[in-house]
DNA sequence: CATGAATGAGATTTCATTCAT
DNA sequence: TATGAATGAAATCTCATTCAT
């Protein structure tokens, strides 16, 4: 029996690692953080407990990374324009893009209503959130004011909020919820 | 000497019902059903843990009792026109009285978003929620039928949509939230 | 309204007191001591907590009254003789007395056998219990002297067993035991 | 390094499972179900009251399983005869190997009589127990049907009927109770 | 004499976390 | 790296008892 390499290791790390969040985040999508034991994980994941622990520190740190590492694939992949200004061509990118990056985890962001509606959970998370949700709705500000509306802040406000009911219907119902018609009337009445 | 009589426990027990369901809905708000312990509530409540349990059967119970008692008093309050059918002056009237009941109980509708966003809580509530939920739709899309848009059951999902969107947002923020010049934008463009 | 008098007073605590000891009595046998709540009882009795602790002590003050209660009738109704020893006719007489009280009160044989069965509330009532059994095997053994069998003390004893094995399955299921075949053959054989 | 192996933890499991279920046995005999407390078990036991529950799901399930295994090897041990038709000889042998078992786990049998008198908890077992003493008692009607006797009905019954009084003082007081001489009187009258 | 709201100790149960292997 | 038995603190809930009225 060789021994694994280094590198087999970190691929087997990295994979088990994937495998704990995954089913971390369907128990915290079906339970809230709250509601979700470690238990529920590790029998998810199909591990036991003790190596839960050998991954994350705690079920909090679980958490943290989960939401930290979604942040950072969803800014990764969403920045329209590295300038931060916003076209209205890019604008309709941007709300068809939120929606896109929604059905494509939804246990994520079904993690994230839970945590953001939980003052005590929030508290884990908040930093990392406000880094992420500030520029955008900076971005939405600087859109706006370009567009020369009366009330560019809240404008502003008024499209991150609907962002957020939209996507928090759509995730609760995705099945019936009419995202492409309800997409196309944003569109046209914010862009 | 003699006993309280019956109408002074009638009195103590509605007055006590309430500290418990205000302090409740403080912890459940801050907490969310599956973080807020028993001990919390009894604790702000300033009462015996047992005592609690002469006045609801359970800690689910509470939950229930709470948001049964929320609705019927929501349903009373807030009824625009009884055939159910909105005239353009209703509308406004409807935006502008359904942010108002946000602030005039804002650890309800915290404790409402953490709910709906939690599969196994939202079970509990389901049925008097759907009670609730359902006519408010149904109401939009008659009202946007009468308007005469092209696809009134996507308006009025996005309309129900942005009422969640803009009410998260308030509720997480009241104090920042510019919800007057927010109200005034969404009458504007979905009257 | 004129006070009631002293008398009056007297017969209604008396019949209370009743009431208390029937409704418990019940409760007990149902859930046996450990299993039955005062709340049960009280509740069953029709009044409130508060009055029974006006009438016993404490629950162990209640069981051990009703024990002493029923044995001091028990011994009241069941001597057969004076002098304690038995003719043959007074044997039947005496077995046939015995299963006649058990219907007469099966609650309280209920109760008796749940308490014989569990050491650490046997302790409550021990005393009472062998002022009132040892008498019993006493002149069961005295009996078998007389009728000359080898071993009049293991006749008493087994007697005595008896006389608990089937008031045990009677009590149990009072509708479908045969209570009567089964004197007859405990008569013929024993007497 | 290497976990457990899982025999290893088989083992272990066994040997806790059978620590907890003779140190609850005690408790039980000692305080009957409802007076025992899962503290007082796990302390007996030596182990921490969360261990219990990765043995057994609950108190119930806890007396549950008791019940069940004690039976299934009674029955395993106690069959004289696979017809279910008893000679003379093993009518002697049946009396002699029930006073037999009882000796040698006085705890089960204690349990036993607690429980059979108190109908809340004697539902959790009821089918069980009815599996166990069906037979019992029909291989005795078959026995008397065999020998003769009038109504053999009531003497299985009454039979069925002494040897619980017998052992239901026994287990009450095993140092004073002649059982020897009382097992002869019974094999005698009732052969 | 009578009520039942209230308490607090303790019951059953859950669960994040540790650790021997 | 991996297991799961084990812990202990804390959760939900029960209940005998007290006491203001």
């Amino acid at each position: 029996m060789s021994p694994r390499t280094t590198e087999q290791n970190i691929e087997i790390k990295k994979e088990k690692r994937t495998t704990i969040i995954d089913a971390a985040l369907e128990v915290f999508a079906e339970k809230s953080f709250m509601g979700a034991s470690v238990s529920m994980i590790t029998k998810k994941a199909g591990i036991s407990k003790g190596l839960l622990y050998n991954y994350f520190e705690s079920k909090e740190d679980l958490l943290i990374q989960i939401i930290h590492e979604g942040f950072d694939e969803f800014v990764h992949v969403f920045d329209p324009n590295k300038d931060g200004v916003l076209t209205t061509d890019e604008f309709e990118f941007f709300v068809d893009e939120t929606f896109s990056l929604l059905k494509k985890d939804l246990p994520f962001w079904k993690l994230y209503f839970s945590i953001i509606v939980q003052p005590a959970v929030m508290a884990l998370v908040q930093d990392k959130l406000m880094e992420f949700i500030g520029p955008f709705i900076q971005t939405l500000v600087e859109y706006y004011q370009k567009t020369g509306v009366k009330n560019p802040e809240a404008h502003a406000m008024l499209m991150g909020s609907i962002m957020d009911g939209v996507s928090l219907n759509y995730i609760m119902d995705p099945k019936n919820y009419p995202i492409e018609d309800v997409k196309k009337i944003i569109i046209d009445k914010f862009k």
